[in-house]
DNA sequence: GTCTATATCATGATAGAC
DNA sequence: GTCTATCATGATATAGAC
C-alpha cells in the first residue's frame, strides 16, 4: 500500500498514460510503453492481458477526471449566472492540470465512439437540468432569451477547444513562445467568464 | 478529362478520403482502402506508391478547404463586426459540408504537428492583421476592450469545437435524433453571430 | 515477478503473370 | 492497368527458464 508509488504496475500505468495519450491506441506500441517503463514487453502482458485491457484502464481513467466535478457543479442548485461561472472556473481547472484529455478524447471518440459513450453514461449525466433552469432564468428576465443548448455549446467550446487545439493555438498565434502561451492559457477562465455574462446577462 | 469520375485513381481518392478521415493514419488499412474502392491492394501501391504518399494526397486536399476561403476574408477591410460575422458565415458553410475536417485534423495535429503546421505555413497565413484591426475598433469605442487573441480564439472555438465533438453533443444533448441535429448545426452561424455581437458591440 | 526466446499473425509492400 | 501470390517487417501475445 506505502510501496505502490514505484511499483511495477504503477509504472506500467504512468508509462502507458503518457504513450496512449500522445500517440493514442492505434499508434501507441507496446514496446514503447515498455520501454518508457523500464521493463520488457513480456511483462505489461503479464499485468495487463492485452493491449486492449491496458487501454481501458488508461481510458477509464482519464473520463474519470474529464467529467464527476463538473457534472457535480451542474446538479447544484446555485444560480444560473453563479453556476455557469464556477463551471468555467472548475472546467478550466481540470484542464489545465490535464491539459491532454480534450486532444485524448477527441481522437478516440471517432475511433469507438460506442465505448466513450458507455463511459459517460455511467455518470448519468443530465443536461435537461440545466437546460431547465436557462429556462427559467429567462423567464425572470436575468439573461437574455436563446436556446439552452447553443448556450452551453457554446460555453463548453470556448473552454475545452483551445486545448484540443493547442499546437494550432501555440504555433499560429504565439510561435512558439511557452511564457505568453503559459500566460495564455491561465486567462482564459476570467475572459471566458467576462464573455459570456457581457453576451447573456440583463442588466436592470 | 471527362471520364475522370470514374477513373480508378479518382475511386481510390475517394474510398481513402472516407476510410483515413474516419479511422485517422494510424487506424487505417490499405486493405479496407482497397475494398471501399473495389480493387485489390496492388493497384493501390501502383497508383501511389507507399500509405505514407497517399496519406499525404487526402491530407492536403483536406487541408486546402479548411483554410483558403477563410484566410480571404480576413485579409480584406471591411469593418471588424462585419468581418467577424462573414468570417463565422463562411466557416460554419465549410464546417457544414466538410463536418469531418474538425475531427481529421484533431487527430493528426497530435499525431505529427510538424507536417500539419508546415501546409499552413504554405497558405501564409497571418492573425496580426486581424487582431490590429480588432484593436483599433476598441479604440474608437466600438467594441468593448479585451485581448484580441483571446477573442479570436473565442470565436473560432464556437465555430469548430461543435463539429470536433459532434458525436458527444448529439448523443448527450440528442439522444441521436437526426433532425433535431441537423437543426442545430444549422443554426450555429446566427447564433455564434448574435452572442458574439451581444458580447463585444458597444451600443451608442 | 521478471527475464529471453519464440510463436503467431496482420500489414505494407513487391514480383511477376496476364 | 489489373490481378494473384508472396515477401519482409513489426506487432501482440505466449512459453518457459530463473
Amino acid at each position: 500500500m506505502e510501496t505502490k508509488k514505484d511499483s511495477t504496475e504503477e509504472k506500467i500505468l504512468e508509462a502507458a498514460k503518457n504513450v496512449f495519450v500522445t500517440k493514442g491506441m492505434d499508434g501507441a506500441r507496446m514496446q514503447e510503453i515498455a520501454d518508457e517503463a523500464g521493463i520488457n514487453k513480456a511483462l505489461l502482458h503479464y499485468y495487463f492481458r492485452s493491449k486492449e485491457r491496458l487501454f481501458e484502464a488508461i481510458f477509464g481513467e482519464i473520463i474519470k477526471y474529464a467529467f464527476p466535478k463538473i457534472s457535480r457543479i451542474i446538479a447544484s442548485d446555485m444560480g444560473i449566472v453563479n453556476k455557469i461561472e464556477q463551471f468555467v472556473d472548475a472546467y478550466l481547472d481540470v484542464l489545465m492540470k490535464h491539459p491532454f484529455i480534450p486532444g485524448f478524447i477527441m481522437k478516440e471518440l471517432s475511433r469507438d465512439p460506442s465505448t466513450f459513450l458507455k463511459m459517460i453514461m455511467k455518470f448519468g449525466f443530465n443536461p435537461q437540468i440545466v437546460f431547465t433552469q436557462i429556462e427559467e432564468a429567462m423567464n425572470r428576465g436575468e439573461i437574455i432569451r436563446m436556446d439552452p443548448r447553443h448556450l452551453a455549446v457554446n460555453v463548453i467550446s470556448m473552454c475545452v477547444f483551445p486545448f484540443a487545439a493547442r499546437p494550432i493555438v501555440s504555433f499560429v498565434i504565439f510561435k512558439e513562445d511557452q511564457p505568453a502561451i503559459e500566460k495564455f492559457y491561465h486567462e482564459r477562465a476570467t475572459v471566458i467568464k467576462q464573455f459570456v455574462v457581457n453576451a447573456i446577462v440583463i442588466k436592470p
